[in-house]
DNA sequence: AGATTATTTTAGCACAAGCTATATTTTGTA
DNA sequence: TACAAAATATAGCTTGTGCTAAAATAATCT
């Protein structure tokens, strides 16, 4: 558990900084991103795994796809239906899942832009198991720039 | 759009190799997490909004928030019910909200965390408003040992 | 082929976060 | 002080992601 209860002295100044650097706009902007974004992170996750399925398996199936995401095979189905009606992936009734280009596309770009965000934490000192873990989480919000200068650090 | 559509051959063999490095159960297991944790994240946003309000206006009003959020104030207004219910704060009818000390102490971690995310990525070379926005979406997958990494390299 | 097993679908529920429209309460001012 | 404006609350809807239980379909194995 994060909140360490420790350093709670002399925040008060900071605070008002902190919010008066950034513009109302800005921030009220961001928070739109990550509000909505949720679907997006859903649908990335999907899309590398299903593409990791047909690689290893040869096929996708809602009953492997529920075993690597800790979900039930009815949730799956569920979030494969949006993930259709967006394009991303086709099927058909008792058949498995496949990508549409552009599926295929985000899930080329998404695993690299995985592998990247956990060279770069590993390579910055951070034990592989936090690494593994915090890439899950942090990679659907790496922007493009961010990941540009990962690079330039991993590589330099 | 990031998705460049370039960079597509010899995929498959990187694939399958990377999709065999990590356990099943560990993949499983990270996106629990991130399934999940979507409303702690949404409790860290307020929560830290909450105590900058306090600070800047001497108390945080729905009508702010939802403002600052991006959002109307039903929603904000739903929103505090739930993080009522689960401790972060306190608030009466038809008057402000504050923090109770567990929520007092997410909101000091939280900011900390915020401003060491945002100094690190500048000084990684992320141009400031690319990097205030991903600040945003990746600070609360930030876990503490990689906060650790990040605060080694920005005072080394 | 027929029966069993595995998988997928359907139906129906919960909860969180979003919305609009409308009612209520507080606040500020003529 | 009463009235208008601002803020908050309530009612009721949508969407997305979870769940369980039960029905339908596909695969498998004597």
């Amino acid at each position: 558990m994060p909140p360490a209860s420790k350093a709670k002295s002399k925040k008060t100044k900071k605070k008002a900084a902190t919010a008066a650097r950034r513009s109302v706009e800005a921030t009220a902007r961001s928070h739109e991103r990550t509000r909505s974004d949720h679907a997006r992170e859903i649908a990335e996750d999907y899309v590398e795994l299903i593409d990791d399925l047909i690689a290893e398996c040869g096929e996708a199936r809602a009953v492997d796809m529920a075993k690597r995401l800790g979900v039930t095979q009815v949730t799956v189905t569920k979030t494969i239906e949006r993930l259709k009606k967006d394009g991303w992936v086709t099927s058909e009734p008792y058949r498995s899942v496949f990508l549409t280009d552009k599926g295929k596309e985000l899930a080329d770009y998404v695993r690299d832009r995985h592998e990247m965000v956990l060279e770069f934490l590993l390579k910055l000192g951070v034990p592989r198991a936090d690494a593994e873990a915090d890439a899950e989480g942090i990679e659907h919000h790496i922007s493009p720039r961010t990941l540009a200068a990962m690079k330039r650090y991993v590589e330099g």
